[in-house]
DNA sequence: TTGTGACCTACTCC
DNA sequence: AGGAGTAGGTCAC
């Protein structure tokens, strides 16, 4: 039987429904309308929230007892059937520190941003709850290393393909296996990179290879956690150093899973945005240099302060909407 | 330093 | 039907 439990969790303080594919990570999907299922620290999770809480549930496949009741799918009406219990607190920790609810309070900071920015006051009236994700480093590293000159669909079945090819197979659940995202050490194996070539992932098909060979012969992944420890631009050139890193992936990494809150992956949307509404000097400009780079990562982080990247990822999804 | 073009693929548009 | 254009960049001149 799968039990459901749940913590008080305002929706102003997180909505999963854009969080969680706003392009953070590509990994959680929708299994039935408001439930939503991915793998986090080797488990099965799936998700749903109302306005006062969220409710998850958890399998873990060493759990013998959990094997048969894993829930991904629900009718209409079925929830209330379930009975729900408080919370399970090494779980809730798990999610606490996934969601960083203990380290931003979100309501606090749009306050922030909104008053020292009218722009963004327009914004956060249509997302709300929009917060970064506290994401495992290697995933996050090697998805985004998937992104670059590509759309989120594709990056989302190369990550998919990525894990169902070098992960490890946890449970089937409703006729869909679940894979934990590989470990540096698989994708530095031998023949990685013809393999994702025929897999279609073109010229990243190196980049995966090359990364995963450098940090396996030179590093560890524990080095890539260590990077959490570092200031944000040592980390962030120690990521420069990686093949298919540059300065917007490596901020993407930063900010996302490094806990670099004031980094800013200036993407062509961004650049966009900077250019429509705060710095009319950059329309001019015909590509994206260093400098200029550089220039609206600082703008937004004196204008938003020290959690710039998480007010940065709210006005791209609105730019995302008006296209 | 800044500017250009190539790089893989899949999907959209005409 | 099929070619051009493009999508949350990076690397090499």
């Amino acid at each position: 039987m799968t039990r459901w439990y749940s913590f008080p969790c305002k929706i102003q303080e997180l909505q999963l429904s854009i969080t969680l594919v706003c392009g953070q990570s590509f990994r959680w999907r929708e299994s039935s309308p408001g439930l939503w299922t991915n793998v986090l620290e080797g488990k099965l999770w799936t998700l749903r929230q109302d306005d006062s809480a969220v409710y998850y549930t958890v399998t873990d496949p060493d759990d013998a007892s959990d094997a048969l009741g894993s829930v991904t799918h629900l009718e209409a009406g079925d929830f209330s059937k379930h009975a729900c219990s408080e919370s399970d607190d090494k779980y809730e920790a798990v999610l606490r520190d996934y969601f960083q609810l203990d380290r931003a309070n979100l309501t606090a900071l749009y306050e922030h941003w909104g008053t020292a920015d009218p722009n963004f006051r327009k914004v956060a009236v249509d997302f709300a709850g929009v917060r970064i994700l506290r994401q495992d480093p290697v995933e996050n590293l090697f998805s985004f290393i998937c992104s670059s000159n590509n759309n989120i669909t594709r990056i989302s079945g190369m990550v998919e393909k990525l894990c169902s090819e070098y992960g490890k197979k946890l449970l089937e659940c409703g006729g869909i296996d679940y894979y934990s995202f590989p470990s540096v050490k698989s994708l530095a194996g031998e023949g990685v990179e013809d393999r994702l070539r025929e897999l279609g992932f073109g010229y990243r098909a190196k980049y995966i290879a090359q990364t995963a060979s450098y940090i396996a012969e030179n590093h560890s992944e524990l080095w890539l956690y260590s990077l959490r420890d570092r200031p944000y631009l040592e980390a962030k050139a120690e990521l420069m150093k990686l093949c298919g890193v540059g300065a917007k992936v490596a901020d993407c990494v930063c900010l996302m899973s490094l806990d670099k809150s004031g980094a800013i992956p200036v993407d062509t949307h961004v650049w966009q945005i900077a250019a429509a509404s705060y710095m009319p000097q950059l329309k001019q400009k015909k590509s994206l240099t260093d400098s200029t780079y550089q220039e609206i990562g600082n703008f937004f982080r004196d204008l938003w302060g020290d959690y710039a990247g998480w007010a940065h990822s709210v006005s791209v999804l609105f730019c995302l909407q008006a296209q």
